[in-house]
DNA sequence: CATAGTATCGTAAACGTTTACGGAGCGCGT
DNA sequence: ACGCGCTCCGTAAACGTTTACGATACTATG
């Protein structure tokens, strides 16, 4: 009874070694590859580690050649952002992962806890090393994250644009070219007053999103009404208030842009309860299509676009800043503004009768 | 130049003790709060750690002690289900940060590629070591995964129950505590021939649901006709299709169960195309609340509950399940049925006129 | 036969921690 | 003076890998 029996227990390469009758650093070439092994060894080796159930330790592995093979994806995930969007991190997620996997690399969420300071959970995050590279999300118009990420040398993109990134790595939805293809349709329609909502200027979006605005506006030169702005949450509350706030105008607008689909839903029943119907009283065009919208009659005039193909880009990006991938992706430009498609409904399909 | 200057690059907990003039150990035992150590030299070790961000190699620590003190969500998010759950594991997550956070756990989602096996993506992700306990999701009715953690001998719990985890650990939403209330309203108002929409009943849900249905039409005396129960998708589209397939019945129904909100929008839409009317001609009660169906008219009858207190409580029975915690959560049973509360509406609220 | 080259493998160091163990210093009682 | 206990700290082993280096056996070449 020397070495034989099953030896159930797989405690590590030492035991597969063991049981091989071979030394642990041939086993280990073996199985990464290595090109110092018999083909026929290798292939004993193999067999036996499927038989056996084994997969090496990823704390030694990780803790010899200082890497992890896992890419992290932080999200802050605050209680707003996971009532109203629709799974966007999700969708992303599966971008992202259609192109690590193809490199053996795994992605892992890092939830930030509501209560905790986003830049010290990062901080955290990387200073333990669970991560070779990562992606951060709900970019801040400025951003300390990208400071913190540039001196720990770890690689990294960011789901989102921001100041304090303008040099690194990003992508973005293309709010500006949205904004923009809404104000020229809303114009060609013959709207002069044109209103938007838009949440905080803090938040990054904000801020583009009434940028992009007032410089389309300027384009056709049409003056700039600070009224015809209304800043909200992007929900269904959110909507229902701006159609309120709008409604309290003594000069109303004959047309608003919508930044999120959500509030479309509050924006209808709002208008409607006032006895306005949009799509032929007052247009209506919205930024970013969800599926629960199709409902809405008239139909909502929206954009489109393929959040998992953004996923798909994020990761390119990434990579293609990471040294051991870099060759494989080269790019020219590490800073995506992501297109979107516009998605023509009832909403703002009438022509403007009294020219103002 | 002794040891001056400023000893930038914090390669380890060796670089922390050089610089303090402190062996390595105490270093050590000091940060981890273990008692051999005195009151002031631990200060000391704190306030050079703060000051030069040292914090320990993640994977020096694994190594030694065997443990990660992360705990992994998986999740599988095929693309239907990240298409029409609206955010329900980030909501889950928050709930279970909540908890985990308070034992310096941290909480990981583990994403299994769409195009990867669950089982060996499980696997691997086991035997990397990674974490030190799981909780998996989206559980099949049977579902080889409990087999499998068990086996590795990691502490785990489910998000849904299983045939295969009758014994382990698990919460899940009550939906036979759901269909029963239906029924008993439906039967209350007059109503005799109920239909109900489900998943396939390869997904435990479409078992459940059914089965309860099938016992609480059973309590009431009410024959059981398979023809009323219509395996749809829980989208839109699966609430049009219901609609249609019910009306293309000879003896059709006077009020339906839906299994998601999301579908009643399609079945409102359908239902009116016929010039039916739901809450008038026909009632609709629908299981799980989102706050998109707020503005169906009339206002939909449905059931809510917190995810992010299902979260909580899910968290708390894995952690009464991994022997590090177990005293401080103890349990009687670790299997939970989590409760949902009516929310009356309009859609359901009318008698039936005429006894069949 | 001697030598060089090649293919294959074993040995041991290294990664950054934690922790069991023992030792030094000190106070105190006998 | 001696022994004992206590507090605090240093030493070194261990965790499971990977990999640089050297050793061995074999083949080919002169």
């Amino acid at each position: 009874m020397a070495h034989g029996g099953k030896p159930r227990p797989m405690k590590g390469i030492r035991q597969l070694a063991e049981h091989l009758d071979i030394s642990i650093g041939t086993v280990s070439r073996a199985l990464n590859g290595k090109p110092d092994v018999n083909e026929e060894t290798r292939k004993r080796v193999l067999a036996a580690a499927e038989q056996l159930g084994y997969v090496a330790n990823q704390s030694g592995r990780s803790l010899r050649q200082g890497t992890t093979n896992v890419i992290g994806l932080m999200i802050q995930s605050s209680r707003e952002t996971v009532e109203n969007s629709d799974n966007f991190f999700l969708t992303v997620t599966g971008g992202l992962q259609s192109v690590f996997s193809r490199h053996k690399l795994d992605l892992i969420m890092l939830p930030c806890p509501h209560d905790e300071d986003p830049y010290e959970y990062l901080k955290r995050m990387v200073a333990r090393r669970i991560v070779d590279a990562l992606i951060i999300s709900e970019t801040q118009r400025v951003d300390k994250r990208f400071d913190l990420l540039a001196k720990a040398k770890i690689p990294f993109a960011a789901l989102g644009r921001s100041l304090s990134g303008a040099q690194h790595p990003w992508a973005d939805l293309d709010f500006d070219g949205v904004v923009n293809c809404a104000v020229d349709r809303l114009v060609a329609h013959g709207h002069r007053r044109i209103a938007v909502s838009a949440p905080s200027s803090d938040i990054n979006l904000g801020f583009i999103f009434v940028d992009g605005y007032r410089r389309a506006l300027e384009r056709h030169g049409i003056a700039y009404d600070p009224a015809l702005v209304i800043r909200a949450k992007s929900s269904e509350q959110g909507g229902y208030q701006v159609a309120d706030e709008l409604l309290s105008l003594e000069n109303g607008p004959t047309a608003v842009i919508l930044i999120y689909e959500l509030m479309a839903i509050g924006f209808y029943r709002r208008m409607m309860e006032a006895g306005i119907i949009p799509g032929r009283d007052i247009a209506v065009v919205s930024f970013r299509e969800a599926p629960r919208a199709k409902f809405l009659q008239p139909a909502l005039t929206c954009f489109r676009t393929s959040v998992h193909d953004l996923g798909v880009e994020l990761a390119e990006i990434l990579l293609s800043s990471m040294p051991a991938y870099s060759q494989e992706y080269p790019r020219k430009t590490r800073q995506t503004v992501w297109p979107l498609e516009l998605i023509p409904g009832e909403s703002d399909a009438f022509q403007l009768k009294t020219a103002k």
